[in-house]
RNA sequence: GGCCCUGUCGUCUAAUGGUUAGGACAACGGGUUUUCAAUCCGUUAACCGGGGUUCGACUCCCCGCAGGGUCACCA
């Protein structure tokens, strides 16, 4: 590789909201830039007025910005390239087009569409590939650039074998099948983005291309659009494709690519995301077995060597088992805010430290602390418990001696501090307890369960330390 | 249908001709001072198939098979 500046990009489309497929394109170009201190440029392709949704250039800024990646150009901040809307950019491809026209190398498409969508069906019905330059017309109309109701703009290609390597899949090639005459300006003015990203890309000085692998079927088009050009191809990095947790089909909206932001929102922290996402196509490799990584020893391990060739299914599970790990690497401070912020308000009373514990045990993402307190398991911290006095009972102890025992217990607390009520301490003395007897159970039971009431709850050293000395004797009191 | 891509435990993957095919998630079993949780330990489980090349193939070649992508005035 050359000392030249390393530049990569992430060009999505302002249709709507980003998706894990699409972040994930963007992790692995901002790696690559990372990792050799190149440049990383966001660039917005507005070419499909019909497509394009409101709000959305400011949703992707915020979603990117949520997993901490960050850009040394784009629409919001400029930069040596710019503009970086591609809508705001019409004039630059008028003039490569126009180029491309004066060169004999694109000319005027003369169809309406219900002539090329009948060329379209004849081609499949005798079950042919529809190749457009099998209809390239003899003398087409002079081309006239308008804003609207214009011909289209095609280019010239010629039918021909083309190679080129990939970074990732190495040495490819494809048929003559493969290139087309394909559309450069559409009838509105704008140019597609088969046009638009190619002169974008090399006026931005783009060295390497990530994307997914779809598009791998139409470069030999953008290699035709190169060669027209007279510029030099950049390097290509295809990856693999997200595939939905169900089926062997790429990740869509149908079956579950949410919104990035969704996983903001279910309580996902961001560094978890940006690792998970890393690892979907890509692994340290080389008998590195981390999973666990931060952004930072991510990018330094980053290599397009490991990028995966196979698809890779999004899992889910596996998502949450990662940010549980993450939420563990959390300082105490950073975890007990962002507990505290998810406590929904109705359970205000669950906002103290004594909490976190036991609840970030429990929970692999923040929204799950809703659900916990929603399932009532936890009311009994602040509603006194109705005991069952089956439940009481510790395996065939008998009702006098569990009695007995809880006596013993009360008798133990009753002599610690109150203001020093600590697990540590209320262990201590239980299990003092507690080991005089035949089994420890038939202390320990009784206790964890005149304190909650329930079958499963948390230790009853937790528990007593949560709820405090007096409160926790009066409920050992009322369970005797 | 043409062109193209892909193929290791259920899932994500390591391995670049020589390993008892390793790790992680999940599942299952057990320990950890009673239950739940957490944690620790362990178990089950894979090279798509068939031919070659080679002393030796998950690794290289060929032929199949399976899955996927693409064939837009969408990106």
């Amino acid at each position: 590789m050359s000392d030249k500046k390393i530049i990569t990009r992430f060009a999505p489309s302002p249709t709507g909201f980003l998706h894990v497929g699409g972040v994930r394109t963007a992790i692995f170009s901002w790696l690559w830039a990372q990792k050799n201190n190149g440049v990383f440029i966001l660039r917005i392709e507005d070419t499909d007025k019909k497509r394009e949704v409101q709000g959305s250039i400011e949703h992707i800024l915020v979603s990117l910005k949520w997993l901490g990646i960050d850009w040394n150009e784009g629409p919001d901040i400029g930069g040596l390239h710019g503009p970086f809307k591609q809508s705001e950019r019409l004039d630059t491809y008028k003039k490569y087009a126009n180029l491309l026209v004066e060169k004999g190398l694109a000319y005027t498409d003369p169809y309406s569409p219900e002539e090329l969508q009948a060329f379209r069906k004849k081609a499949e019905e005798e079950k042919r590939p529809f190749l457009y330059r099998n209809h390239r017309p003899e003398n087409p109309p002079k081309w006239e650039y308008k804003q609207d109701g214009a011909r289209p703009l095609r280019l010239k290609t010629t039918a021909k074998k083309y190679k080129w390597r990939d970074l990732v899949r190495g040495d490819l090639e494809a048929g003559e099948e493969a290139v087309d005459d394909f559309v450069l300006i559409k009838s509105d003015g704008y140019p597609t983005y088969n046009f638009a990203h190619v002169v974008d890309d090399m006026l931005m000085e783009v060295t390497h291309i990530f994307r997914a692998d779809e598009f791998i079927s139409s470069t030999p088009n953008y290699l035709a659009l190169y060669e027209a050009l007279g510029i030099d191809r950049p390097e290509f990095v295809t990856l693999p494709p997200i595939l939905g947790e169900t089926g062997m089909k790429k990740l869509g909206k149908r079956d579950g690519a949410k919104d990035i932001l969704d996983y903001q929102k279910d309580g996902y922290l961001p560094e978890a995301m940006f690792n998970f996402l890393a690892f979907i196509g890509w692994n340290p490799g080389e008998g590195d077995n981390r999973e666990v990584m931060s952004k930072q020893e991510i990018v330094e391990s980053f290599d397009l060597k490991h990028i995966q060739r196979a698809g890779a299914k999004f899992n889910e599970e596996k998502l949450n088992w990662l940010n549980k790990e993450h939420i563990k690497k959390l300082p105490k401070k950073e975890l007990e805010s962002n507990i505290f912020s998810f406590i929904p308000s109705k359970y205000e009373k669950y906002r103290d430290s004594k909490f976190v514990p036991i609840l970030s045990e429990r929970i692999s993402k923040w929204s799950d602390i809703k659900e916990i307190l929603d399932s009532g398991d936890f009311d009994f911290f602040f509603k006194a418990p109705i005991y069952e006095k089956s439940k009481l009972i510790f395996r065939n102890t008998s009702v006098e001696r569990i009695k007995n025992n809880l006596q013993l217990a009360k008798k133990a607390l009753e002599n610690l501090d109150k203001n020093n009520f600590s697990v540590s301490e209320i262990k201590n003395a239980l299990m003092l307890m507690a080991d005089n007897l035949e089994s420890r159970g038939e202390l320990l039971h009784p206790v964890r369960f005149a304190l909650s009431g329930r079958d499963k709850s948390p230790d009853p050293f937790t528990i007593a330390s949560i709820l405090g000395k007096d409160e926790t004797i009066s409920r050992l009191q009322k369970a005797i």
